[in-house]
DNA sequence: GGTTATACCATTCATAGTTG
DNA sequence: CAACTATGAATGGTATAACC
């Protein structure tokens, strides 16, 4: 499939905002677990977006945060690639099914049949997709008698690999016959995410279209310019002789609340700006997890030493900037200790020292790129 | 000891709810 | 009623407790 000058164009103008060429690029997206699966779920749609315009199937997709992905004929749909682990070649596919935010425990993380689009769509490794009703998907009761909640669906969701529900787009009100799969690509439809491609398939095409689609945000703002900034910051360090690790050997809390740490054992946490909280003069920086709720969303004063905070090319002002004698097109770094973060007031009540979820700072009270606090 | 079930996780943005 | 706090949101995965 051809991609249009002006979406690849597109594409292009956004490597230039995170200062990346495309060969970095495929190789920082192969290597990112939590950016390559998301890219691989959107992927996913595009190319089911495009095997049913191909068969004159009017499609329409939904954006926002909800339970529907897309519609056809009237239809809700949610889709759905497989969940690695609970998929096994030749015997069963499956899906992961539950909520991941709120609570994130039973029952409040799963999902009641009511609550689900009429349809699911889930990727089949080999012979195309799965096509369920939402009445027929199984739930927890169905899969064990020994499981509580047993009205909710299943997480994870089990089909046989030749279920009676693949293909069947008779249900959707259209007629297709010949089944489209995913397939092994020419080179020509593949070469500018070879790394990419090797770890989620798809193309070129599904790959710019997935990361350029305004309503994934979540792609582009948050997982690629959020985790570029690490990238970013990876190389700044290394510049100036700071040699930077994976963590490893911490904790469990230490390896999740951890992006780096030196050869010292010093652990720094890397965090961009957000925008909402930021102008030209006040910036504004969000210290918590993604997850749960508070205290545990939040950091403790004990899960780190430093936090880098990254910002973006262009968006410190040409005046102050100017000022502080730094230039405002790199991306300029602002490095403190977490004795600068302060506690959160119900500290006491929860039993131990936590921050507070976000923090402001005026741009020009703050020093910048002062790596050698880091040696 | 292998398998399954549960809780918790990355990225930042958006907004509802609460407080002073 | 502005400022701040808490919560939820897409993609789908891992660590470990609980189980047989």
């Amino acid at each position: 499939m051809e991609i249009a000058p002006s979406d690849f164009k597109k594409f292009n103008d956004l490597l230039k905002i995170v200062k990346i060429n495309i060969e970095d690029f495929d190789e920082f997206l192969s290597l990112n677990p939590h950016i390559y699966r998301s890219i691989r779920g959107h992927a996913f749609e595009v190319w089911f977006d495009r095997e049913m315009k191909e068969r004159n199937v009017a499609i329409t997709s939904v954006g926002g945060d909800n339970v529907v992905d897309r519609v056809i004929n009237k239809k809700t749909l949610q889709l759905k690639t497989t969940y690695i682990k609970a998929t096994i070649a030749g015997k069963m596919v499956g899906y992961r099914m539950h909520k991941t935010h709120g609570a994130e425990v039973k029952p409040y993380c799963y999902y009641k049949k009511n609550e689900f689009a009429d349809f699911l769509v889930g990727l089949h490794p080999t012979d195309g997709v799965i096509i369920c009703p939402r009445q027929y998907l199984p739930t927890r009761g169905e899969v064990s008698k020994k499981l509580d909640y047993p009205e909710c669906l299943a997480d994870p969701l089990p089909f046989d690999w030749n279920t009676k529900w693949l293909n069947r787009y008779d249900l959707l009100g259209v007629d297709i016959k010949d089944y489209p799969t995913i397939v092994e690509h020419s080179r020509s439809e593949t070469k500018y995410f070879p790394k990419l491609i090797s770890k989620i398939g798809f193309t070129d095409f599904d790959i710019i279209h997935a990361i350029i689609d305004e309503k994934n945000f979540r792609i582009w703002f948050q997982l690629i310019v959020g985790t570029i900034r690490e990238f970013h910051f990876y190389k700044f360090a290394q510049t100036h002789g700071i040699n930077l690790s994976q963590p490893k050997k911490l904790s469990t809390r230490g390896n999740q609340k951890v992006d780096y740490v030196l050869d010292s054992g010093t652990r720094i946490q890397v965090k961009g700006l957000t925008k909402g909280m930021s102008s030209d003069k006040i910036l504004g920086c969000e210290t918590q997890g993604s997850h749960g709720r508070v205290p545990n969303r939040l950091y403790q004063k004990t899960d780190f030493d430093f936090i880098a905070i990254v910002i973006d090319p262009n968006t410190i002002h040409v005046d102050t900037a100017k000022k502080l004698n730094i230039i405002t097109e790199d991306y300029n770094f602002v490095i403190l200790p977490i004795s600068k973060l302060h506690k959160h007031p119900r500290s006491k009540e929860w039993g131990a020292e936590y921050i507070k979820s976000s923090f402001l700072f005026k741009a020009d009270e703050v020093e910048y790129n002062r790596f050698e606090l880091l040696k």
